[in-house]
DNA sequence: TACTATCATGAGTTTCATTCACGATGCACA
DNA sequence: TGTGCATCGTGAATGAAACTCATGATAGTA
């Protein structure tokens, strides 16, 4: 049995307009089409779709059980075709995004926000990369932005800068190590290190610092809430490196100390990472827009 | 954009498949093909439904929500064509019956109690044809089967004699009539007739009695149910004629006395009405088996 | 680098929906 | 009861579209 879209249709046309002939005129086909098209609708199905005691004809029990099925199947494909017609002129799309940057959550729900209400044709989904490698998901089309701050350099991918910012070593007043003015490798030593539960080499204070003077902390606390971090380090149960402007935004405690990390500060860049050639979708061009704002309200504290 | 039913099998078992090469496969063409195809698609929606850049091919966020609707069109397809293949082994299809015989009711509800147990995938319903012409409701295919006592001898329709019953006079115990032993056409002069609310050509005292002999009942009252008709005719408000075995069955009240109707009691013959050829459908013979033995039934007591 | 699996492409073939022209048939109205 | 009109059915011809075959291109892999 081999029913078609064009049956589905052929079948509400005769119904709707109540006889071949209109039908055919609606369907911008001749009505003889139409005669040979029923007669082929029925050999298939093995079933009178059509009274053609009378005329016009009409649809039988089958073919208004046909009919049933054309009203359930029409409007699923129309609003298909609605919908491909956003993706076609850019209005619609899909927009999920990775975050290396454990900590982005707290600036980019805002931004989404914000997007949301000038794309609402667009489906917008966060994942954090907690259990997968952000960059071959973009590549295989799993996600559509990747948050990062490591520019891979890769052939099929493109980064776009949003933010600079400075991650910063914090602690209690209590630790010894809030005395010094700037902190470097071997200060570590002896520490409790509490970072977001990633793999070591994907956090900036390993990168950095650990990981080329190779120094390793007394132990390392894997905690997933930067409200959680900031209030293990405030009563002093370790110490950790942030992004300045994580701090900037709760660093209400006068418990907590903030230095730089030596030589005097380092500075890091976070980008957006797209499909080539995808940037120039509107809304994804928008959204880096919304980003860099947003990053701009943060700098400012 | 001319998206068809083939199209949403072809992302369907791509899918699934994870494939050109195995999707061909499975729907029996070859890659080739299935590459023209998908290429034919995307033209046609304006889309990428596709991920190329990897290898075997995906589909992508587009071909996902293609995806979605092929898999809310198709199962609604696969029942269809189980339905269709019913009707063709004659396993499924409709039984809408227009009663012209009002009492008729009682007696058909247990045959179809029956009927529903062994053609559970049979379409049944019943209309008393009190507000259309049942016959011309067969012949448009609006009902399949009329019961009737009027057998039109129409080319088109066919007549099988169900049973046969006589129509006989009603009156109650304080009536003077009840002291005849037989009831002609004068006797109704005076009195109040109860018949069913329906064309009183259709009646049998009417087509038998008092239209041949051109008597006027005092008149003419319009009752649906039989229970009610026959409890304002026990309580003497007026007489009735009805089908002996309704008595049969509801002859309980000894204010009650039945008469024949002159000269010695009539016999008519109630008839199930089909369209040319269609009695010889598995569902519809039986269906008129099981009436007539429930007829049987009926004439016992 | 070679090899395999996978997809794309173009030409040729086949299939099939459509049209055209005409015939058949029901329906309304005289 | 016919007569005209509207409606539907049919068969041959046509043309578009889907498919196959043969082959080329490319990604993943040993």
């Amino acid at each position: 049995m081999h029913i078609e879209i064009r049956h589905l249709r052929t079948i509400k046309a005769i119904h709707e307009t109540g006889g071949l002939a209109r039908a055919a005129d609606l369907l911008n086909i001749t009505q003889s089409a139409l005669s040979h098209q029923i007669k082929g609708i029925e050999d298939q199905a093995g079933v009178e779709l059509f009274v053609r005691r009378s005329k016009p004809l009409r649809l039988s029990a089958a073919g208004l059980r046909m009919l049933a099925a054309a009203d359930a199947i029409l409007p699923i494909l129309t609003d298909l075709e609605i919908e491909f017609e956003g993706l076609q002129d850019g209005r619609a799309g899909r927009l999920h995004i990775a975050l290396e940057c454990h900590a982005c959550f707290e600036w980019l729900l805002p931004v989404l926000e914000q997007f949301r209400k000038v794309w609402p044709d667009v489906d917008v989904d966060i994942r954090s990369s907690l259990s997968f490698d952000a960059m071959s998901a973009l590549r295989r089309e799993d996600v559509d932005l990747v948050v990062s701050s490591d520019p891979e350099a890769q052939h099929d991918i493109e980064f776009t800068p949003l933010f600079d910012y400075e991650p910063v070593f914090v602690c209690s007043a209590q630790n010894i190590l809030s005395a010094k003015t700037q902190i470097e490798a071997r200060d570590f030593l002896g520490q409790v290190l509490i970072t977001y539960p990633v793999d070591r080499n994907r956090l900036d204070i390993f990168k950095l610092v650990l990981g080329p003077a190779r120094v390793e902390p007394a132990a390392i606390r894997q905690v997933e809430l930067t409200d959680v971090i900031l209030m293990l380090v405030a009563s002093n149960r370790g110490v950790t490196v942030l992004p300045d402007w994580v701090l900037r935004q709760a660093r209400r405690s006068p418990d907590l100390v903030a230095l730089p990390l030596a030589p005097g500060g380092v500075t890091r860049r976070m980008f957006a990472a797209t499909r080539e050639n995808e940037k120039v979708r509107p809304y994804l061009a928008h959204f880096i827009r919304l980003a860099r704002q947003e990053a701009v309200k943060l700098q400012r504290g």
